[in-house]
DNA sequence: AAATGGCGTTGACATTTGTCACGCTTTTTG
DNA sequence: CAAAAAGCGTGACAAATGTCAACGCCATTT
């Protein structure tokens, strides 16, 4: 499952072998049965976590009991609480598998101690934190620019692999949503075709 | 005004006089009046740009021609389109002085010179990008689990300083409701007091 | 002092979206 | 495999929000 990895990480940045060697050797990988959470709230997130197979969701509960999907992350992509991970301070958030799931993590200890050792996992990871800031930045402003049917096409079209990996109600909680105008938008676009 | 700015920085990181000296000499001072732009769509954005004293906004035009407020900055806040700025790409966004405005500005070269050359700058840079990534996930948040009338509660008790200091309808486009609405709540809710 | 224009408000009405209830199908689980 | 749960769709209705038009206030200009 590493290779998956290394293949990801050196299309962002160059990595020597002996580099790669040290990366790899202080990862682990946990594999994670369907429902199961990797973050539960009120814990603090200390690691940071690579998605070589499966589908993961980070949710947060409000005031009224119900849930709102923060983000999605798929194959090839990272999950984590940056907020919880930054201050070392209880997690507001809750991540969970959506199927069952395969995950490279590394402690932040040992995190921290490869970006401090290697130049490129540094680079990387803040090359990763200012394309996160873009896509918020994308995701407000189809949040506060767009109909409820302009958000999930352009959520379809910008993001099909992670659409067609979950279920529709959290597509709608994603959104912003109710499911039923989900499913009604779903209705009036396809009779359109 | 730079004296403000030096206020400003010493709260995050520690900076030697010598160093601050660098970070003086290598900025520059702008004013602008009300309704100045300082970014244009289209434009690529190359300054690196602190706020001493007004107000402004990160806006962006619609395909309906309608314009939505992506942020605000006032006294002793960053504006800047990041996405821009790392990419090197003509800016979607456009960014206007709401009053009579200074700021303190440093030149794309100039900043990432200081970023290499003074490990204070690199880290402030980057604890000031990690805590915007946690602001906008937050009002991420706020956007698909508030009512409009929630949303407006909520901004105001979180950036009372911004609120008092911008028109009603460009918060309104901020929050992605109409000035309308806007103003319905606000009556609803006096007459409750 | 009059004219102007931006800003906020308001009423009437249209549209969008949410809520509740229900049923059907698929998936999961024991 | 069978029971249970999850997922998705849909109708009827309610609530929230948007749209359009008009008005008044107030600061600024002329």
């Amino acid at each position: 499952m590493f290779d998956v990895f290394e293949k990801y990480l050196r299309q962002w940045v160059s990595v020597s072998d002996e580099e790669m060697a040290l990366i790899r050797a202080a990862s682990m990988e946990r594999k994670l049965r369907k429902w199961q959470s990797i973050l539960h709230e009120g814990e603090v997130w200390k690691i940071t976590c690579f998605i070589t197979t499966g589908c993961f969701r980070l949710y947060r509960f409000s005031a009224d009991g119900t849930d709102h999907t923060l983000r999605f992350g798929v194959e090839n992509w990272w999950i984590s609480d940056q907020e919880s991970y930054n201050h070392e301070k209880p997690s507001e958030y809750n991540i969970e598998a959506l199927t069952a799931s395969t995950v490279i993590i590394w402690t932040k200890e040992k995190w921290e101690e490869l970006r401090e050792t290697i130049p490129a996992v540094k680079i990387f990871n803040e090359k990763l934190l200012a394309r996160g800031y873009e896509t918020s930045q994308q995701r407000i402003f189809s949040l506060i620019s767009n109909s409820a049917e302009e958000k999930y096409l352009e959520f379809q079209k910008t993001y099909p692999k992670v659409f067609n990996s979950v279920p529709l109600h959290m597509v709608a909680s994603y959104l912003g949503i109710s499911r039923e105008t989900l499913s009604r938008i779903r209705k009036d676009f396809t009779r359109r075709d």
